[in-house]
DNA sequence: CTGTTAGCGCCTTCAC
DNA sequence: GTGAAGGCGCTAACAG
């Protein structure tokens, strides 16, 4: 017994009247074990409640059951999403999960990156605030970049563009040819590369005889962007309006629908939107959001599968976007098309 | 230089030319040290980029610079600002914070406990599911509930009770005379506390000579129980509706104020709704909610100091709720009171 | 004040 | 197949 009152690798080999090694190969599923030892083994281990002390086991293996994630902000629901996904996974595999945030600020990143590295965790899952952060990371340390690409890591991303592009012909295929696109930040990667991606697409339509405006509209990821950009845009006679509005996060065009309620411009009938996350909210707002889902589950268990996967080097994969229709987007006015 | 490439103790020690004792005591603050070997020793720990082992700490001392967290669900924004609150106090002050979720399920929540428990953190802090979680926990681990109480733990809560009666004060002195109370569920007891103090509050009140109705609702805690509840509530010609919602959470509030613009009820001029929590949501809702904000940053501070307060019992602190007036609350209609 | 040293609990050779 | 023993990196107790 130790002074906490815990029994040690020491009482169990003790009760059973085995070694301390033996008990170890049995901790360690070692198929090597006599039957009868093993089963003496097991039962002393129930008997004292014994657990392992992952401290002793870290030290001795320089490796412990625990997964390190790194994000921007855990009060962000996507984000929020994202661990509550890897801390369902970590914890039925056995492992625990150090959460840490970097508040998109790259020395904090930086220093909550080795601070998690001190708890030598089997790996670390980050959100990358931008470019390589700057830490040294020990080799046999899995490290995964995820949501965001990080130079020098492998990451597990979206293809932002042909998501992006899902909304685009989402709309189209409605009938929409007076299309605004709310954007993200432009210092963010994923904003511009949804832009790009969106406006790409419509530079394809268009070259291919499809009658098409894209107007852009540059702004943050928040509901206050989505209200502000919307009110100026809608603020004109129909005839003038967009009939359709892509927005580069749920949170603008959730805003976005708010004002147009405020404005007694009817969605969808009078005004399409679509959003691009699929948060929770998306679901629960009125009308409910059509939307283009990040497929957070599928991003952490790839994730996490590759952090644990042994020694196998980590590498990158791209998940694409799907399109969530629901009631927020509805068939261009015909007036509105026609003069 | 360990396998790893990373700097030892002994390492430190040797560049610096003193033992490792000496390391040790810098490491720990020790004000034993001569200053200029401090400064030595400074020296070395920098240029060999020197990260001392958590895991090595832990073995000896048996502690660890970790603190756990086992909440219901971090998705929930409640909890996530707990969560958000707590790693940032626990980061600043060199600490890591394992996360865990017991998604209100008491076994789950048990397992994760002793999961944590393995990895020897100074202490715990956790939102219990219901009653006495079934753990063991060593003496000398610091054990705190947060938000809800847990016999035989201290706790960090809010007075519901006094809470809810905040929002029924404010409301009263506006005017409103006929009002609805829509409680949460009846199996957690902050639900019931807060429907309680609301109830006692309006009893007290009305022998004081107050004239005052009171309708109880029971749902949820979400958006859907809201609108719910609102629907059944205000499909009725204005004589006979109450001027005056009041929610156990900001979520329900939240529904119900969806559900009057719907109906073509104004809030406020027509219905004043008040919510429960203050989430970050209740101030980018259109019109901003009036609500009773929970302290979550001061328990999280509370709770915090208290895990890192050496060795002093623990002990059970209340916090009060504060009223946060905002855009969703008016006087009452002054045709509705009379008659 | 500083150096030396004995383990913390476990895993992993190395003998047998 | 099993036991014995060394040592992972660190802290704390004890000498000096």
């Amino acid at each position: 017994m130790t002074v906490d009152g815990h029994a040690t690798i020491r009482d169990v080999a003790a009760l059973a009247g085995v070694s301390v090694g033996t008990v170890s190969r049995v901790l360690a599923g070692n198929q090597t074990v006599k039957h009868g030892l093993l089963l003496r083994v097991r039962a002393a281990i129930e008997e004292l409640n014994y657990r392992p002390n992952q401290a002793a086991r870290a030290l001795r293996s320089n490796r412990v059951n625990v997964v390190g994630l790194l994000i921007p902000d855990i009060t962000n629901p996507f984000f929020a999403q994202m661990a509550n996904d890897l801390e369902r996974l970590a914890a039925d595999a056995g492992y625990a999960l150090i959460l840490s945030s970097s508040h998109n600020d790259q020395d904090r990143e930086a220093r909550q990156f080795m601070a998690i590295m001190e708890h030598k965790p089997l790996g670390v899952i980050f959100v990358p605030t931008k470019g390589r952060p700057d830490v040294v990371v020990p080799e046999r340390t899995r490290v995964l970049a995820i949501d965001r690409r990080a130079e020098g890591f492998a990451s597990i991303t979206v293809n932002q563009r042909e998501s992006a592009a899902l909304a685009l012909d989402h709309l189209v295929a409605l009938g929409h040819q007076r299309i605004a696109y709310f954007a993200g930040p432009e210092s963010t990667d994923n904003a511009r590369e949804r832009r790009e991606g969106f406006l790409a697409r419509a530079a394809s339509l268009r070259s291919a005889g499809q009658p098409l405006e894209v107007e852009v509209f540059i702004g943050d990821f928040d509901f206050e962007s989505g209200e502000k950009l919307a009110r100026a845009l809608l603020n004109c006679p129909p005839k003038y309006r967009v009939t359709a509005i892509a927005a580069a996060s749920d949170q603008q065009a959730i805003g976005a629908i708010r004002t147009a309620r405020d404005l007694g411009v009817v969605v969808p009938t009078d005004l399409s939107v679509v959003g691009f996350d699929d948060i929770t909210l998306a679901s629960l707002v009125v009308p409910r959001l059509t939307t283009v889902l990040q497929p957070v589950r599928e991003m952490a268990e790839t994730a996490f599968k590759q952090i644990t996967a042994g020694t196998d080097a980590m590498k990158s994969e791209e998940f694409m976007g799907r399109l969530i229709v629901r009631d927020s987007t509805a068939a261009a006015a015909p007036h509105v098309t026609s003069d």
